[in-house]
RNA sequence: GGAGAGGUUCCCGAGUGGCCAAAGGGGGCAGACUGUAAAUCUGUUGGUUAUACCUUCGAAGGUUCGAAUCCUUCUCUCUCCA
């Protein structure tokens, strides 16, 4: 098999290929061009919908071009794959808004510069808007329309359970302006491969019937595995909602943790998927004598690297050896945490404890903040703080002249005085 | 257009006049146990200037001492018929 479409199957994406033999026959004849797409339905992606992208790295390093399609046509519709509930339809400029910020998402994981190096393919980032938006009605359904057979589509898995829910007409629509989208990327881009999840198969398939109906070339699709956590959990989401890429809403700190804390059982796993590790260095965290904290240190640190950048992964590493094994790293330790400046007046008064914490993302709510210390979680330091009439002044400053707040064992918030 | 079912707190889902800030489960948070894991057990889970008060059961009115519960109108969803 190609190297390439080994190295996908080695490292775990893939779920199934409409051809593999004949996939593979085209990828060792030269550089492939292919696509995968991306649904503008938000400002930021989450790392579940980083997969296909993670795949098309090893692709674009292997040679093969990228062409990384950002939704901004389909999201006025919404894809009906996967999905139980009608999604909501966004405003025009919610959507321009989103594709920008999630093209540039993706330049952490595919090289879209001018002239690549190292023998890579070279990508670009298109948006099915420019082709999709001014679609005449009328046009499109004779000649992309009058391939599709209602009958046929209905026997796609997706349909069939929206057909209980119920499906609205123009997500119906959903599967031809996807198939139309490959048609245009083969014959303006010369795409001949399409690869995203699982939930994908369908769209993609009568894709490449399309194309061959319209007289192009024989196309590939290849689907990944949907990834899932070990404990049923949906990927990508944490308790503080789904893992963002964007640092303003999921702060790289708090992504280096979700990472530290997956299963025991999905490290390995996802070291595979979400970094670029070589195989036989992942493979030295599979022997059983290996501390499986080290596994997930390093899987945290190289999935921070990849997104936020080598300066945060660096900060946020630090700040977590500081906090959990009691490391005394002083200050520098501390850069990593999310933190809070309050004035020096403030304090001599004295903050309630409650209005404290509530002030810090610790605690939503003042009433948040009295059950947490109620409860025993709430620390300043190493002290616990059990009583919420509890006044925190200037006393409890620490050798830093700061407060370190603890909520349970794992979240710390800092404030700093000035 | 006609007939019926329904919209409850983050989610699912009970509740058909006061004992309802609303059972139960899921999820979340915290405590115990641990390895910053999993599993398990316990507590907690609308807000506030907090043994009280305020806002919440699709929306707006009404009946009543008192409404998530009864009535009216509106609205949305689903099912069946034409």
């Amino acid at each position: 098999m190609n190297k390439a479409l080994q190295t996908l199957v080695d490292r775990g994406f893939v779920k199934a290929c409409t051809d593999y033999d004949a996939l593979s026959d085209l990828m060792n004849a030269g550089p492939v061009t292919f696509y995968v797409g991306a649904d503008p339905t938000g400002k930021s992606l989450h790392i579940g919908h980083m997969v296909p992208f993670f795949a098309m790295h090893h692709l674009q390093n292997a040679g093969h071009n990228p062409i990384a399609l950002v939704g901004g046509g389909t999201a006025m519709i919404g894809d009906p794959s996967g999905k139980t509930e009608m999604r909501r339809m966004l405003t025009v400029e919610q959507i321009k808004k989103n594709c920008a910020s999630i093209k540039e998402q993706l330049g952490t994981v595919v090289d879209f510069s001018e002239h690549p190096e190292g023998g890579k393919g070279k990508a670009v980032a298109l948006n099915n808007a420019d082709w999709l938006n001014g679609l005449n009605y009328i046009t499109f359904l004779r000649e992309i329309g009058k391939h599709f057979s209602v009958n046929r589509m209905l026997t796609f898995e997706s349909y069939k359970q929206r057909l209980e829910r119920g499906l609205s007409f123009i997500e119906f629509n959903y599967q031809l302006l996807q198939s139309y989208d490959f048609y245009i990327l083969n014959r303006d881009h010369g795409c001949r491969l399409q690869i995203g999840g699982d939930d994908q198969w369908g769209n993609i398939v009568s894709g490449i019937e399309l194309i061959r109906k319209l007289g192009g070339p024989e196309c590939y699709g290849l689907t990944f595995n949907l990834i899932t956590r070990s404990d049923g959990h949906k990927m990508g989401k944490s308790e503080k909602g789904a893992v963002f890429l964007d640092p303003e809403l999921f702060s790289p700190y708090d992504f280096y943790q979700y990472w530290r804390n997956v299963n025991d059982a999905d490290v390995v796993r996802f070291l595979k998927l979400f970094t670029f590790l070589p195989l036989e260095e992942i493979a030295q965290y599979e022997r059983e004598d290996v501390n499986i904290n080290e596994a997930k240190d390093r899987l945290a640190y190289e999935q921070t690297k990849i997104i936020h950048g080598e300066e945060e992964a660096e900060k946020a590493r630090t700040a977590a050896k500081a906090m959990f094994n009691g490391a005394n790293l002083g200050l520098v330790g501390r850069e990593g945490m999310p933190s809070l400046v309050i004035g020096k007046q403030e304090l001599e008064t004295g903050i309630g404890v409650l209005d404290l914490f509530s002030r810090t993302d610790l605690a939503a709510t003042n009433s948040d903040a009295r059950r947490l210390v109620a409860g025993g979680g709430a620390w300043i330091g190493d002290r616990r703080v059990d009583n919420p009439k509890t006044l925190i002044d200037s006393s409890y400053l620490d050798e830093y002249g700061e407060l370190i707040l603890r909520a349970g064992k794992k979240r710390y918030f800092r404030i700093i005085v000035e």
